[in-house]
DNA sequence: GAGAGTTTCTATAGAACAATAGATGGAATT
DNA sequence: AATTCCATCTATTGTTCTATAGAAACTCTC
């Protein structure tokens, strides 16, 4: 019976190390590519290593998927959850709450877009482990604008469903513009954030500016 | 030097009947497992013909491809001008262009979501003829938001660039929910519509309304 | 119903790809 | 300096997939 010492300082620290650099390239191999579209030896090759070396740090092409969906929602839901549970009217954590969905774009942008284009292609198990942080995540904004109508904040004929996907849908777009159009991520989710509080409309003449 | 006969009707008529069932099916297998998912005898499957049959109507995957595609965006573009060009002050027109863009996501979702998720893995050279498309569409968008900024319909500080990809994004990411969600598309089309304009916002107490 | 022309089939080549097995070199530990 | 253990490598297997070639079946027209 051999001996292994799993608890072997070297082997985690350099795990640790590396593994992380491993799942980035994955993730970016799987944004720029699609998950279908992607080779390993691509994501060999970002890291300068042989196709079959990556077997070592997972097991299949399809855990280095979940993985990297992990890594694009977690955090979503959380960040999401204390903002809601926070302090503010519903107009004020709206708008925190679109200013901190957008903000993960800037530094964790493939394992965000990898998440919103590639989850589907997980496999049945693991899509379903993923799928309920997304839907979580969609009953935080919905629930924080039906708290809005019920307290006079938000209009009373307003679908709060209808709105909460309007409002994920045009956040998670971004990622796929947002470098080409070279606006800052704070000037995209005010722009976001006073487009579905206010609307587009200008005020009728008259009317006083309410406070904010 | 062998003589064919190129203005053979029947030659024309049968292919006319079936080719546009090979990319239908072709459009729903695509949208279903992405374009590097499917497979090409996940398509003659769906048609009940041999893999090897699916080549007398077209000559690569990629060019089924681009056929769904351009029948994803065909028609978005030249219906959007027709009805930025109509009638109507730009609020009017705003809701009928988030209308029209919403319709085609009843009777030709796969096309749609093809050409959503899927152009990005076309050939350099069809990507960049179905992109022309894309940003047609985006300025037709963002045009007439700017002429509502300029008549003082919409309000002055508005980003009319941001204001465009964001009813642009909500309504891309329709095709995606809205089989579970079961409302019809007349009811999202205007929800849309209201929170972009109007906003959420309840209005203050002693406003009066305006006409629409 | 013969013949021309169209559509689908069988068979297969050839390439690309995920994943496994076992070897190797080198760093850390003793 | 010897040993252990880790990260990466070489080599390869078996599968899956696109695409081609040529035969067969079917359909329409005359």
């Amino acid at each position: 019976m051999t001996v292994v010492s799993l608890a072997s300082p070297r082997r985690a620290a350099n795990r640790r190390r590396r593994a992380p650099q491993i799942i980035e390239a994955a993730a970016h191999v799987f944004a720029e590519r699609g998950f279908h579209g992607a080779t390993t030896q691509d994501i060999a090759d970002v890291l300068g290593i042989r196709q079959a070396s990556l077997y070592y740090y997972f097991s299949s092409k399809e855990e280095a998927l979940e993985v990297v969906c992990l890594k694009g929602v977690e955090g979503f839901f959380e960040a999401g959850k204390a903002i809601v549970e926070g302090p503010g009217n519903a107009r004020e954590r709206l708008r925190l709450l679109i200013n901190s969905h957008l903000s993960p774009l800037i530094d964790r942008r493939d394992f965000v877009q990898v998440f919103l284009n590639e989850r589907q292609h997980l496999p049945a198990e693991s899509r379903k482990r993923i799928g309920r942080w997304s839907r979580g995540l969609e009953r935080i904004f919905e629930g924080l604008i039906k708290e809005g109508v019920t307290k006079g904040e938000f209009r009373a004929d307003l679908d709060p469903r209808m709105a909460a996907l309007a409002i994920l849908g045009m956040c998670n777009a971004a990622p796929s513009w947002y470098r080409k159009e070279n606006a800052p991520i704070s000037h995209i989710a005010r722009e976001f954030a006073r487009l579905v509080i206010d609307g587009m409309e200008s005020p009728p003449a008259g009317a006083r500016r309410r406070r904010r």
